[in-house]
Order: structure tokens, then sequence, then C-alpha cells
DNA sequence: TGCGGTACTGACCGGTCAGTCATTATATTG
DNA sequence: CAATATAATGACTGACCGGTCAGTACCGCA
């Protein structure tokens, strides 16, 4: 990758019009909005494009494919967010039930709110179809969180904290109910609502 | 609807090529497996046709359009099948012990790996596209399988059999663990694999 | 044997949309 | 201010598929 050694000098923020770094990123964004919307099938690229104030063509000069597009949406959302949890995991200082009951659990309870809850069903109506994104999603997200989980309540039990408890082998309980609840809430929102507390 | 009165004066089972009553259920179990298989948006009328060894018209003449064959089939798949349990539920002699640990959960791990997880998996991503379709499942399978759960529950509670919990007004916890795993297995089965033991 | 009815066929139509590409606009360089 | 490079455009194409419908095959019945 040659880095544009010069393009700096131009004044610093500039409406420059064009600019090869961050389109794909607005392009990105734009088809996150629009998945989460409408999902896969039903998104039409023209409205990605329109959305990033961008022609019709333009996203195919940096992704290949409508799905490539969506493997970049999936990647940049997930995968930045939970590793700032799992960073916090890893550093905390509070007692291991402290934790779970403090940021975790806010974390947790934001979630089902919050629009990242949509690429979460997007990933479970469209992952059986892209193998590889699945795969990228459990290396990346699934299988570093339950790791990091099962040392944090190693830790607790270690410090007697409290005693050994099957969680410990299935954190996945844990993070059950609040799957539960997202998808609940995608589903019947109108119809009833559910808690996420302990 | 008029019935037909001399259609079995026929021999009882002979090959009958043409078959009003039929019919219908071959093309929704047909577009089940479809479904199933491929999801909606990918699914195409002409398969489900080739596949109940049908033209590609003859669908629309029973179903209107595909999303009302889709409709159809969820429908047809899902209710009889927990209307069975439920009845089991209201009628059993067991204890609520007894019966969350015997009938209830044999029928909780059987499935996730069960064609009928498909369903689910379909609902969860078609559903948010046909809310009538929520609201039918809503009305005729969740509510009143929780209806059903807070009962046994209260029976047992009634009983002395157990304390009042919180499982009591959230009975949704305890299939948390069930949803959990069927999405798990539909995403991850190539990956890694998931228990549903209590 | 022919008549009317209806379950069924499959060619076809119209609309949609992913993906292409010839062309234009802008930036960079010398 | 060319000359070169490349970001960006948007009209266009080709495939695909939901839905239609004029016609056919087979039925029971007189």
């Amino acid at each position: 990758m040659a880095e544009t050694k010069s393009a700096e000098r131009k004044q610093a923020k500039a409406k420059r019009r064009r600019d090869k770094e961050v389109r794909p990123q607005e392009i990105v964004a734009a088809a996150f909005e629009e998945f989460a919307e409408k999902g896969f099938a039903e998104t039409r690229l023209e409205d990605v494009a329109a959305r990033a104030k961008v022609s019709k063509g333009l996203p195919y000069l940096y992704f290949k494919t409508k799905v490539e597009l969506f493997k970049a949406v999936i990647r940049s959302v997930i995968t930045s967010h939970f590793e700032v949890l799992r960073q916090r995991m890893e550093t905390t200082e509070l007692s291991t039930e402290e934790f779970l009951k403090g940021p975790f659990l806010s974390f947790i309870q934001e979630l089902p709110g919050s629009r990242r809850a949509f690429i979460v069903r997007l990933l479970i109506s469209e992952g059986y179809k892209h193998p590889e994104l699945t795969q990228f999603y459990y290396e990346n997200v699934i299988s570093r969180g339950l790791e990091t989980m099962r040392r944090l309540i190693d830790r607790g039990i270690e410090r007697g904290e409290f005693k050994p408890t099957p969680l410990r082998d299935y954190p996945q309980l844990l993070v059950a109910p609040v799957l539960m609840a997202i998808l609940w809430r995608a589903l019947f929102e109108r119809h009833d609502h559910l808690d996420t507390n302990k």
C-alpha cells in the first residue's frame, strides 16, 4: 500500500469532493442503515448509493459484490463494539459479581434496544448462506467472548467469590436471555414486551 | 363447500391424478422443504412446484401469492406440534418438576435438531416483514404457551412443591436456552456444538 | 359419445435489480 | 497548462422470477 505523502499538504479539512480513504466507510455506513431497515435481499444497492450520496456504480469500485459489501458491514459494526467490552472484562479491578452486575449488565441491557440488535437478526437470517461470515463472526466475537467470560468466572472461583458452576462450561447461558430479548423485541414488539433483568 | 359425494365410489386408493383435497397439502409440504432450505426470498415458486410434481401455475390456484403460501407453511407446521405439548401440560398428573424434567425437557431437547427448528429461524428472518404472521404466531403459540407454563408453575407453588420464583413472571427464561441452542446450531454447527441440558 | 366443468399446464409478460462500462470531472504532476 | 491518472457517474444490459392466462386433459354424467 503506497502512502499518499502529499495529500496532507492540502488545508486540513477542506470539503474535498473526492476522498479515497473515506468513501468506503461512508458507503458501509449507508449500507448498514439500509440493511438494518430492510434486510439483505430487499435492500437495493441503488438505495445504499443514494444514501451515501454517491452514484449507483461507485460501491462496486470498492466492493466487488453486494455480498461483499454486506460482509464489510457486519465486520465493521460488530467487532469494534464487542471488543470494548472484552477489553474491560480482561482488565477490570471489580469482583466478578460486581462486574457482571455492573458493566456487563448495562452493556447487555442496552443491546436489545440499540441498532446493533439488527445486526444480530441479520446474522441469523443471512448467516447460513455465508459460511465464511459466520466463521469470521464465530472466531472474532463468539469464541473470544466466551473465552474471556470463562476466565472471568474462573477468577471469581479462584478467589472464592463463589463456587464452581455449570456457567463456567456454558457461559452461553448468561447470554441466552439477552438473545431472547433481542429477538422477542424484533418479532413481537407490537404485541408484548420483555425485560432483561436478572 | 360442496362435498364430492360420488368420488368415493372409485376403488379405494387408485392413483388419482386429480385430487383437490390433497394438492394444497402436497404443495405446502414441498414449500416447507424449499423454504427451510433456502429461506423465503431465495425460494422460487417454480422449484416448489417442481418438488410437488406440479406445474408452475398450480400453487397460485390454491394460494394467491408467495407470501400467502409462506404463511400457510408456518401455520401448518408449527401450531399442530406445539398444541400436543400444551395439551399434555394441561392434563398431566406429574408434579411440576417431574413434568419439566420429563416430557418438557425431552420435547425441548429434540427441537433444535428437528426440521421444525428451521421454522423458528424463518420466523426470525422474515417475521418482521409480515406482522400478521408474527401476530398469528404470537397469539396461537407464544401467549398460549406462556399462559400454560404459568399455570403449571402456579400449581407447583400452590402444592408447596417449590417457592415463588421469578420464573412465574418470565417463563420465557425457561425457553431462552433452547432458542439459543437452535440458533447456535443453525449458525455455528460447523464450528462448535452446544448442549441443551439443565 | 359428447357435453360441461374443473384441475392442471407451461409459455409468456412485465418489472426489478445486480452488475457493467463508456464517458466525464477532478486532482496531480512536471 | 498540458498530460496523465483515477474517482465518480448513470444509462444500460441481461438474468431472473412472481404472477397471468389461454388452452388442455381428464372427470363424471346424460
